[in-house]
DNA sequence: TAGGCCATCTGGTCCT
DNA sequence: AGGACCAGATGGCCTA
């Protein structure tokens, strides 16, 4: 059987009798006869010259296809693969040895997919540049006695295969990456969820997350240590150390927290953090409020020209001078608070959770506005009963009308419940 | 339009 | 070899 004259091929390089000896159908693809003997050419289109670079692919799929599925090598023969059961001489004494010339994955050479490509048709019957490719496939080692071998490490070079496992390999690669940063993006979620603030609507980016995440263990820790109620500016303004401007207004609008009120009392008192150690002391806000200058916070300025603007100044007017960066590196590495406790001083929760959300808190309580004993306490616990210095006031449309303050359940909170009620 | 945030892809490294 | 982890690159989306 013979190709049809039509035929264009596409040379491969490859040595028939290797890719015979993988052929479980036990067909071989050898005995092309006279000058093509020792190669195979595979067809890709019958009616038009082949350019190698533009129909590579299509060679390197049918190629692939022949190595995974035998039966397919009547069409292979349909499009010019030539396929004859005789096998040569040079085949039956070399390629019957599937051990000697393994064939498979490892044994399409794409470079030499494409340089023998490259050169189809100019070089039919040339058969020393052909060894040399099957020598470094391994496929050819029979009688190179004489040549010296090249020496370095074996550079494996990329076969059709091999590149269909490094795309499956790669594939499989990116799945489990985005599992991954799913994965990660839940923890997240779930994070979002325990820290003082929550809005479906406006959710905190994730570095904001880690970072009041961090400010709110370190707040709690503080508490703990110290044995004191924190006034409601120092809490809030430490929870807003390092946070976005959009950020620090939505803890606020979380906190329901009448600007007017923590401003001049920043302004008057200044703000202090009820730490034993200088190093917990308020320091200046890094992020500066364009909008909101100092003035604002002079008594008897209109506070409600600055209640849009809720903290965006906070920490501008209690500037130290010396104060750390709390975006540098030394502030993120500091070490981690003594006492980590979850728990937080949250009052009002504007809207039912839906049932998914239920399950987001399934350790986690939420105050309403119902009344109940124990928000009541919670709220007293925190910043002591309304009217009182440093209370929260509720009278200020939040400023993120879904965004809520929300207790843990966890069994540290009622430790400190308890701690506050000695 | 610039900048922030994010998802995704990708290659490198380390470990099993 | 393959999986986990990481960081850089890239492009899309959104907002000021």
């Amino acid at each position: 059987m013979a190709p049809a004259s039509d035929v264009p091929t596409i040379w491969l390089g490859i040595r028939a009798g290797c890719h015979s000896a993988s052929l479980q159908s036990g067909k071989r693809i050898a005995s092309v006869p006279d000058h093509r003997q020792p190669r195979i050419f595979l067809l890709v289109s019958r009616k038009r010259e082949l350019k190698p670079e533009d129909e590579l692919d299509a060679g390197i799929a049918m190629l692939t296809r022949l190595f995974k599925e035998p039966s397919v090598l009547s069409d292979m023969q349909k499009f010019g693969v030539w396929v004859d059961d005789s096998g040569s001489e040079d085949s039956k004494t070399k390629d019957e040895d599937p051990e000697h010339c393994r064939l498979g994955d490892e044994d399409l050479d794409e470079d030499s997919i494409k340089g023998e490509g490259s050169r189809a048709q100019s070089d039919i019957g040339g058969e020393e540049d052909f060894d040399e490719d099957l020598d470094e496939e391994g496929c050819g080692d029979e009688g190179d006695g004489d040549r010296p071998k090249k020496r370095g490490p074996k550079k494996r070079k990329m076969t059709v295969a091999r590149i269909e496992r490094s795309k499956v390999r790669r594939q499989k690669a990116n799945a489990r990456e985005r599992t991954r940063m799913h994965d990660l993006n839940s923890a997240l979620d779930n994070l979002r969820k325990v820290v003082p603030c929550y809005s479906k609507t406006q959710k905190l980016s994730k570095i904001e997350t880690l970072r009041l995440a961090k400010n709110y263990i370190w707040a709690l820790s503080e508490i703990l240590r110290n044995g004191k109620r924190p006034d409601v500016v120092s809490y809030v303004q430490t929870l807003c150390k390092g946070l976005s401007q959009p950020t620090t207004n939505l803890v606020a609008g979380c906190l329901q927290l009448n600007s007017r009120n923590f401003l001049t009392e920043q302004c008057h008192e200044g703000v202090r953090f009820h730490a034993p150690t200088p190093s917990f002391s308020i320091h200046s806000y890094p992020y500066q409020c364009s909008r909101l200058s100092s003035t604002h916070c002079q008594p008897g300025s209109n506070p409600h020209s600055v209640r849009n603007h809720s903290f965006c100044s906070a920490y501008e007017t209690y500037n130290e001078g010396t104060s750390p960066d709390y975006n540098s590196a030394e502030y993120e590495s500091r070490n981690s608070p003594p006492v980590c406790v979850n728990g937080n001083f949250g009052v009002r929760q504007q809207e039912p959770l839906s049932p998914d959300e239920e399950r987001g808190y399934h350790y986690s309580m939420h105050y309403t506005n119902l009344p109940s004993a124990r928000s009541s306490a919670a709220h007293a616990l925190a910043f002591g009963p309304p009217g009182s210095r440093g209370a929260m006031h509720s009278q200020n449309p939040p400023a993120f009308p879904d965004a809520y303050m929300h207790h843990d359940r966890d069994p540290a909170y009622d430790e400190l419940n308890a701690f506050y009620h000695k």
